[in-house]
DNA sequence: CCAAAAGTGTTATATTTACACCCATGC
DNA sequence: GCATGGGTGTAAATATAACACTTTTGG
């Protein structure tokens, strides 16, 4: 026997505009590296009971907009930044994970550059902080799950797309990119091999330039080519460190 | 300037229960393989303007239950089963996807062995009809979309996960799961390497049992070694194909 | 001259690829 | 006896892993 629940177009009219109705949600988990450690952008919360907690950020999707842009509407407003990088991860829906009524949440994360013009975009906002992702210990809502969940899949995806560069100044050192690889998969890399394994890739332009103002012997500069990556990913290749 | 479009907890309380509410459904894209092809499982629409179209198998979300659990109750009416191989791929939230209203849908793929049984259980129904992934050129809604996503998702996971082994009957001969990477990848693969390969893996056990009947040299049959997969997993050891 | 990071090669090991023939069974 | 898939090993090429010292700069 088959059951089947939907018996026929009136009841889908009923439950759709009726019964079976919910608020859908979006929540990013903000990363950004900054003083070799990875953070995550989150807000105080402003609704009971979790009045003293922190939060992500997040909003309910409008009628008008997909779950793709109500994210990246969130972001611009948050970060002020429209191109960030998102990626959508995974739905949430615990019948009771919101205290005020049934809300499904859709969960993203995205990649910023914490740089100057950012900070001073979120710098005058009391309820805005970075905080290390180590150090994030309790969220309001489910939003400590979700931040877990967004973690293993940034360090899946570090391991298997060139998105690492997204989290860097357009200009960085070859050390530099090995520590954010060390830092986000909390692992140890060797340099040699990290360097010739990064170079073989060819998808870095070295830019002839180097450090200024180190006190050290100054690294060259590098930048991630995102057009012979393009180039190279139509023809087969595909980047996996 | 931050915009918080979240104004304050009545704000949020308006739009939870009035503005912003949308219907949740699910759609699965019902994974199959037989024959030496791998299926999916299809649905006669009775939804206008879609009656004569085909569609995947999906429900609203009921209050009462999460994402998951929606998705587990429809594999549950649709194949008969409940212990099935559910993952969850990615929302569709076009304004736009749904004649009826807003409709946001969150898609799963889910591996089946198609076998006496199952075939019993849908085999009165003409609603529901297997058919190999490759001849399915057109489906209502945007379930072609979902359908292709589902399908890269499965293929991707298909290299990452000790999944194949779902699709196939508990006992196999080697060339037969051959067969289903090959098919499914799109890929051909060397014999004797596939083996050793999948040998050196120490995932399958050999059942000392032989094929009968066949026409041909019998294979010996193996069978996926759930236990050792996970006591192996949890010592660092990653399935890669 | 000291501290700090930059930069550079070689060797051993493991993994992957390519490739061809004889075997057992049913008809 | 023939068609069909079952089953096996080796060598070459490639990729990965381990490892230590000299160089350049600022202070």
């Amino acid at each position: 026997m088959i059951v089947n629940s939907i018996q026929n177009i009136n009841s889908w009219i009923t439950q759709i505009h009726n019964d079976f109705k919910a608020a859908v949600s979006v929540d990013c988990v903000i990363f950004g590296y900054d003083d070799s450690s990875l953070k995550i952008l989150i807000s105080r919360c402003d609704m009971p009971p979790y009045e003293n907690e922190l939060s992500l950020l997040g909003d309910l999707v409008h009628p008008d907009e997909t779950t793709d842009e109500a994210a990246k509407r969130v972001l611009l407003a948050k970060t002020g930044f429209d191109d960030v990088y998102l990626d959508q991860v995974q739905v949430f829906s615990s019948t009771d994970r919101h205290p005020l009524g049934r809300v499904i949440t859709v969960a993203y994360y995205s990649l910023v550059k914490i740089d100057d013009d950012h900070l001073a975009h979120i710098g005058s906002n009391d309820f805005l902080l970075w905080k290390p992702v180590y150090e994030v210990s309790s969220l309001a809502f489910d939003h400590i799950e979700i931040m877990q969940t967004c973690l293993r899949k940034l360090q899946k995806q570090l391991r298997e797309q060139p998105i690492g560069f997204k989290l860097l100044p357009k200009k960085f050192s070859l050390l530099q990119l090995q520590r954010l690889y060390e830092v986000i998969l909390n692992i140890k890399l060797d340099k040699r091999n990290f360097r010739r394994k990064l170079k073989s890739l060819g998808i870095l332009k070295e830019l002839g330039e180097i450090q200024e103002s180190v006190s050290h012997r100054p690294a060259s500069l590098y930048a991630f080519d995102e057009k012979i990556y393009e180039k190279k990913k139509k023809s087969g290749f595909s980047f996996e460190l």
